[in-house]
Formats: C-alpha cells, structure tokens, sequence
DNA sequence: GAAGGTTTGTAATTGTGAGCACAAACCCTT
DNA sequence: AAGGGTTTGTGCTCACAATTACAAACCTTC
C-alpha cells in the first residue's frame, strides 16, 4: 500500500501539536481537539492515521503518549539523523546558531564554506571545514541530510556533490528549482516564493474577502 | 471564475525561470522546455497560464520578455511591498541581510527587537526599534507584509497585534501552527517539519526506491 | 447492566487538479 | 503560395484526495 505524501506531510504536523499537549500534562485527545488546534478537520487526521494502524478508542480518542510513540516510529524520530551544513554565511550562521533541530534528533555533525576567513572557526562547537574537503569528509564520515545554504549559482553543484557522497535527503536554501535523482529527497525553503504568491492574494482583495492562503 | 491556490503557488516558480532566461538574453521559450528546467510538465504550464489569458503563439511558444511582464503584472510584482521584520536574532539577521529580497521589490523597511541591547542598532540602513513600539509604529507608517522571526512561545501574539495593525500578509519562521483570520494570507517556513516528513522516507527506502519526494 | 452520549475507523461519495490528445494557429522553407 | 513541422489552448478523462456519514465500540452514570 502507498501512502500519499501529503499524508507524510502533515504527520509532523501532529507530532508537534501531540508533544504540546504532553507538555501540558494531557492525556487524551480528540480528532475533534486535535483538528480545532491544527486547522485540520477531524475526519482527516483520522483518515491519515488510519493508514497506519488503530491507535485510538471509540468513545474516547486517543492516548497522547502512545500516539506520540506511534508516530515518532512511524517517522523515524526514535533515532538520531546526522546532517551536514554546506554554506556559513549569515544563512548557514542562522541555521547552525538554530535550536530547534537538536530536540527533534536532528543533529548538524558538519560545516563546511569556501571563504579562507571562515575554515578553522568554530562555531557552536563545530569546527568549519573548507568546501573543498566536503566530499573527502562525508565519505569518511557519512551524514543522513544535507542543508544547502550557498548562493544559488553554486547550487546545483553542492546538490550533485552531496548525492555522489549517498546523501539521499537534502534541505535546500537555495532558490533554484534543483534536480536529484530519483530516490534523493529534496525539500526547498523559499520565502521569495511564499511572498511572491501572497502578493497576488493582496493584490486581488481589496481588503478582506477571499479565505485565507493555505500556509 | 476561481484560481485554485497550487497554480498561484507556481507562477512565481515561473517568473523566476523566464527572468534566468531573459538574463541570458532568450526571446522564445516553449511549455515543453520550461517545464523541463522547472520538473514540470509542459501541459500543466499552458493550463495554469491559460487561467489569466492567452500569451503564447502557436508554432512559436512565448515570447520571453512579454510572458515575464504578464506574470509581474499578475502577481502584482510590479510594485514596491513594504515589510517589517518582527525579531532581530540570529534568523532575524540572517532575514535582514539577505538580499534576494529587494530585486524582486519586497523591501524590509522596519525591524523590531525586545532585547534593550539590540533596540537603537543600525543594522543593513535600518534602526532596531523597541517591539513595544511595534503597533504605534505600524499604524503610523503601514506594511504590506510582516515577517515573524520570534520565539514560539510569542509568536502568537505578535501575529496578532501584526493582523490588528492592519497587516494582511504574513510570513512565519515560527515552528507553530498559527491561526489567522479570513482575509490574511499567512505562509510558514518550516525547516524542521520538512525534515520530519523527510526521513519516513530515509527509514522506508533501503536505498534508491521510491520516487523522489515532492519538494 | 442498561441507556445515553462520545468518538473512532472506514465505506461511499464528492470535488478537484493533473494529464492526454487534438484542432487551430503560426513559422519557415521551397 | 503551398506544405511540413511546431506549439499553443482547451475539452475530456482519469486519478486521487477530502469529506460525509454511519456502524461499531467505548465510557460513564444511574
């Protein structure tokens, strides 16, 4: 059975809503809740669940905890994912200095940037590499996911370099329209094109009429 | 007649390769060669431009320049947006200092800080003012768009003073799923969640199996 | 332990977007 | 000016995702 990427796409979704509410000491939730807090409907966070198994009770929901557990599995968030930084410019500064990845299991093992300036410096307890070891290193040292935060023009470049090393998921800053080859995962982070789509909505409303974008 | 929001997602990946084209001095392209520099097929491109009109000739294909004015217009690209940056920290930063911002006219022309050592910094030709001031300033001199780089736990909150100031389009780095009201346009930048959907597809691929993911 | 009130999981339906395929239109060459 | 080769714009079909709706299951209270 094949399960719709948009069905993975918002499984994170609920993992981070679930984690809140352990925080918040709950014990059980709704579709109903959890919907209503996401923006989601009902049906559809039990549809996507179901997909994967029987996780909740009638009459009752399901258990925050185990629920968690599920999809933390289901996701592979019950290990540890090495990644690499190519680019530590402001960008990649922001990105290495960023604290949300850590408690994710989401570790950043390497650094690399091109500018003598850089190479040597340690940051966040990382020392950066010259760019002209990176294929040297991640052969040695193998990492899980690549986050691309160079100029565009060298792009495409750090891509076909960070696939040949087997790295077979990439987070690219860049804003190209980057290829990989199949069986490569590829996410791109493009706020000029988040901006670009909103304005035709501001344009187009001359002020509070249409629904809201979908984010 | 109603646009369906994915083809206004797409326009601006459009724009973005007819302008690399235009650079290189094309007059011509045809739906069968954009959409292999986009990964998009040419159908698809002909469809989601005949929404808004006729641009192309037949036997021919669109003429670069025209097509690029079109979008501009469409997208309403062909004016000046104004945006403030909510949060000055190290993403903050890295937000202030990027510069494809300004070549596509999206101009950051406020910045606000909480942290007393930040307020009254000049940074990139712009003066860090206090978040308190944040609503006094925004009613006096509006935005077009708010850029939300704050903590979790406020950011909340800053989205809604942003959409009490009359902001109608926002753009968050926050890692939490903000509502808005009908009538704002809210896009999220979600590294973190990117990955997450990422690596079911690491854990479920042995090595090279299913198709790229959707990026 | 029966009844009333919830909530899940899923079969069936609806809605919508992507791809196909072709007529119409255009260019270029002879 | 006629013919061959392209490429657009779009009606139609197909695929798939979202929603609806409901039986089955569970909890709680009396």
């Amino acid at each position: 059975m094949e399960i719709p990427p948009v069905v993975i796409d918002r499984l994170p979704l609920y993992t981070r809503a679930l984690s809140t509410l352990e925080e918040e000491g709950r014990e059980v939730v709704s579709s109903q809740e959890l919907g209503t807090l996401l923006g989601v409907t009902p049906a559809q966070i039990r549809k996507d669940l179901s997909y994967f198994g029987r996780f909740g009770k009638q009459g009752r929901g399901y258990n925050v905890r185990k629920l968690l557990d599920e999809l933390h599995r289901i996701l592979g968030l019950d290990r540890q994912w090495r990644m690499a930084v190519i680019g530590v410019g402001k960008l990649g500064l922001a990105i290495l200095g960023y604290e949300g990845f850590g408690p994710q299991g989401f570790r950043i093992v390497e650094a690399f940037d091109a500018d003598p300036k850089r190479i040597g410096q340690r940051i966040e307890n990382l020392t950066i590499r010259a760019a002209n070891d990176l294929e040297k290193t991640l052969l040695k040292n193998p990492v899980d996911v690549g986050i691309v935060a160079v100029p565009a023009a060298i792009a495409q470049d750090v891509i076909d370099t960070l696939v040949k090393c087997g790295v077979r998921a990439i987070l690219s800053y860049a804003p190209i329209p980057a290829r990989v080859p199949a069986g490569v995962y590829l996410k791109r982070i493009e706020p000029v094109l988040a901006l670009q789509s909103m304005a035709y909505y501001l344009k187009n409303s001359p002020r509070s009429t249409a629904a809201a974008a979908r984010s």
